[in-house]
DNA sequence: GTCTATAACAGGATAGAC
DNA sequence: GTCTATCCTGTTATAGAC
C-alpha cells in the first residue's frame, strides 16, 4: 500500500506529503498537487472528497505507523530494559527520525512540525484524541523512571524534549550534515546526541 | 512606533501579526487583514507595495527588538556573572518569553516558530543573514561556560534549546496554564523550567 | 493618503461524457 | 475510474476619482 507508485490514491498521496512539506497546507494547490503526481485535477475530490479530507489522509497514513513504532519499542524497552530512562527515551526518539531517513518519510517529518506551528484547531484535536494516548505511556514510563520528580516538572520537560525532537526532525537549525556523514549517519547522530540531552534535562 | 492604533500603517501591521500568528502566511488574506485593521483594501499595496513586503516588515519589526534585547542581557550576563550558564542562558531565553507576555508580542512568537516551519528561503536567508551574529555572540559565550564540551556536541545542544524554546513560546505543547497561575507568572514559570532543563543538558 | 471599481487570474469543487 | 469543461468564489494588484 506504501511504495507501489502505480494506483492514482497513493501518487496522490506522495505529491501532497511533498508539496505540503514543502510549501504547506494553504501555500499547496490541488492543481500542484495533481500535477505532480500526472493524474487529473478531478481525482482528488473523486478519491478523497475535498482538500481538507487530503490533509488528513496524508496525515494518518504515516502517524499511525510512527505511533505503532513508538509504542513497540516502548514495550520493548519496558521488558528489556527497565526503568532505564535512556531506553523510554530512544523508543521516543529513533522512529520518527528512522522514518526520516528516505525521502518521503522526511517529507512527512516536516508535515508534523508544521502541523504544531498551523494553530489549525482540527489538526491538533485530531492529533491529540488519535495520538494521546502515546504520549500518556510514555510519559507514564518516564515517570516510573524518574520517581522522585514532581510530576509537573515532568511534564514541563517532557514538552521542551517534544519541541527538540520536532525542531531536530524539521532540519530547522543550523547544523549541516558534515561531508562526510551519510544522510543516515546523520540522522543517527542526532537521535543519539538528543537522547543524551534529553536525559541529562531529565534528571536536572 | 509601536503603541498608536492611530494610523493606517501600523494597523495594518498589528492586523497582519495577530492573523499571521493565527493562520499563516499563505492562510492569510490582505482582505481578512484590512478587514481587522479597518482600513481599505488598497491601502496594503500603498504603504506596503506587496504581501511579501508585508510579511518582512511584520517580521522586522519585533525581530529587531529581541535580538537587541537578547544582545544586552548577554552582555550584563558576561560582565556581572561571568562564566555562570545560567545566566547566559537567561539572556537567551528571557527575551522572547517577555515578549510574549502581551497579546500583540504573542502573536509574533507563534509567529517566529511558523517561519522555521515554513520551508521559505527567503525567510530563512534573511534570518540567518540578519540575526545570525545574534547565535554566533552566544554560542560563543556557551564555549567560555563550557570549556571542557566539544564544539559540535555544542552546537547539537544549542540546537536543542532553540527547538525547546521556540516549542515553548508558541505554546505547542500540552502544557496548559493553571487557573491560579496568570499569564505573566505562566511564562516566568516557563522561562525557569526551560533554563534548568537546558542547562542540566549542556553539562550533560 | 484614502477611496471605489475593476482587471486579471488562481483556487476548490462538480457535472456529465466516456 | 478517469477525463474535459465549467462554475463560482476569492485572490492580489492597480488605475483613477476625490
Amino acid at each position: 500500500m506504501t511504495g507501489t507508485q502505480f494506483n492514482t490514491k497513493d501518487r496522490i498521496l506522495n505529491a501532497a506529503e511533498t508539496l505540503f512539506a514543502l510549501n504547506g497546507f494553504a501555500g499547496t494547490s490541488l492543481r500542484e498537487v495533481t500535477g505532480m503526481a500526472d493524474v487529473n485535477i478531478a481525482a482528488v475530490n473523486y478519491h478523497f472528497g475535498s482538500k481538507e479530507n487530503l490533509v488528513n489522509e496524508v496525515f494518518r497514513r504515516r502517524m499511525d505507523e510512527m505511533s505503532a513504532a513508538r509504542l513497540a519499542q516502548l514495550e520493548r524497552a519496558r521488558r528489556e530494559h527497565p526503568g532505564e530512562l535512556e531506553a523510554v527515551l530512544a523508543a521516543f526518539i529513533e522512529p520518527p527520525l528512522a522514518m526520516a531517513q528516505d525521502r518521503q518519510g522526511a517529507a512527512f517529518v516536516r508535515i508534523l512540525a508544521r502541523a504544531y506551528a498551523e494553530q489549525n484547531a482540527g489538526l491538533r484535536d485530531f492529533i491529540s484524541s488519535r495520538y494521546g494516548h502515546v504520549l500518556r505511556g510514555f510519559s507514564q514510563e518516564l515517570a516510573h523512571c524518574l520517581p522522585k520528580l514532581p510530576k509537573d516538572e515532568l511534564y514541563w520537560r517532557l514538552d521542551f524534549v517534544a519541541g527538540a525532537l520536532t525542531y531536530a526532525m524539521a532540519d530547522f537549525g543550523l547544523i549541516r550534515r558534515p561531508n562526510h556523514r551519510s544522510e543516515k549517519e546523520h540522522l543517527q547522530d542526532a537521535a543519539r546526541h538528543l537522547i543524551e540531552f534529553a536525559a541529562a534535562g531529565l534528571r536536572a
